[in-house]
DNA sequence: AAATGCGATTGACCCAGATCAATTTTGGTC
DNA sequence: GACCAAAATTGATCTGGGTCAATCGCATTT
């Protein structure tokens, strides 16, 4: 989908008060170095559906995720799409080598980012090691997680694959906040499917087949873990 | 396979005259840091089969390839293989925030690497950004392909896993040195496998099939690029 | 409350790639 | 150069998940 109406608020928004202050990167900025960065970022609203950037744009922007949830995918040229990963509040995103974006991005539902312009950012980081050893840490925790999601793409089994993505998804959102056994799942089957490298229709039919069994119940925007134990045997670690 | 003979040199070897010197970690050094860091490093001999470092095992060295080919895998409970990437000369293993690797490594044929002590060389980045940033932005390399490599897995067929796979590592060669169109293949057909979560017999046979076509000729210890746009075309880039 | 439209589900059928099972080729080793 | 073991190839068959094609819900609009 394109970009229709963007918000952009320019100030009455504090570091300090960020809702993501403790796991982003400025978790490794002190009370000082926050308020200079306070004036780098700027909050910017995106309604459901809309593009952040795309794969191949050339990069003028870092971004932390506020609110919201986006997809960030690749495409094949005949249209075939890889979601490579789901971005949740406190992930960053922009950082590459070329200097342009290596996937596509939008947001599921509403999404509130903090957006850094490159340069400003690039030269506030120049001379805070701390800061870019706090981006490296991102990275390599991305890293760790894009290898375990080779793993799932090459060498599991539609079963195992949808078990491993509802506790993977719970887990991180009850990293983020509300510890629950009903999973939200603000994306599509198709964006799931995406990501799991399956079909639309196996993904529907896994999840009725998860519900028939006892395992979970399929609610309104998600689903609720009825027997978690019997969802992790199937995801077979 | 487990370690059996690994030799270890002490001394008689300079950074300055090292064959990755330009192209690894320590390409981010001037000539007297390079000095001091020399003394950080022993390189490592390891033989064919020999396991570097397993995942789960605690991280107490990092490793910079120096010579010969390293498959980098996972493996699931029941067995299943996940290759996750091969190693080359220049390339940095070992990075991880958990305080352990998350994958393994072993050499297939025989290895050189340049091993360094966690804690020595962490001293040694401390303040010096431009080692950082340059471990940095192999991360940022290796994520960019980790995600390449998911559209693969999740999203080609296996024509086109095989056919990029041939390109892709052809290219990794030529960057490293020898440009050739016959594509030296140190790795098993298994190994291919597992890197394109795919059998082995769908490997071979598909590679027959592309030199029946005549875009390949299967060679000792490798391939033959007979009709590079051909297999090109089959990798629908 | 009927009409619309899109996402999700379900069913019927198919096929790419897996599995199972022999060979064949290659590389050592005595 | 005969022998053996491991890797690779090839063939026959099977099947998990894809493809094609209807519905089925709902939420939104009129």
């Amino acid at each position: 989908m394109k970009p229709s109406v963007v918000t952009i608020e320019s100030t009455g928004h504090f570091c300090s008060d960020c809702a993501v202050r403790g796991s982003a990167v400025c978790a490794s900025l002190d009370a000082a170095e926050l308020r200079q960065f306070e004036h780098l970022g700027r909050r910017v609203h995106f309604a459901s559906g809309e593009t952040v950037f795309s794969e191949e744009d050339i990069t003028t922007s870092f971004y932390n995720v506020l609110e919201g949830v986006m997809r960030l995918y690749k495409l094949l040229p005949d249209g075939r799409r890889q979601i490579v990963g789901f971005a949740l509040p406190g992930d960053f995103l922009g950082m590459n080598l070329s200097g342009r974006h290596n996937f596509s991005a939008d947001a599921i539902g509403a999404v509130t980012v903090c957006q850094f312009a490159k340069g400003p950012f690039g030269r506030f980081i120049e001379d805070r090691p701390q800061l870019l050893r706090r981006i490296n840490e991102l990275a390599i925790r991305e890293l760790s997680q894009a290898r375990d999601h080779m793993v799932l793409l090459g060498r599991r089994s539609a079963d195992e694959k949808v078990a491993s993505f509802l506790l993977g998804w719970r887990e991180r959102l009850f990293m983020l906040n509300a510890p629950s056994d009903t999973v939200s799942l603000p994306m599509s089957r198709q964006d799931i499917a995406d990501y799991l490298g399956l079909t639309i229709e196996t993904v529907s039919r896994t999840f009725t087949k998860l519900e028939r069994h006892g395992a979970i119940e399929i609610i309104q925007g998600g689903v609720s873990l009825l027997d978690q134990a019997r969802v992790e045997a199937l995801a077979a670690a």
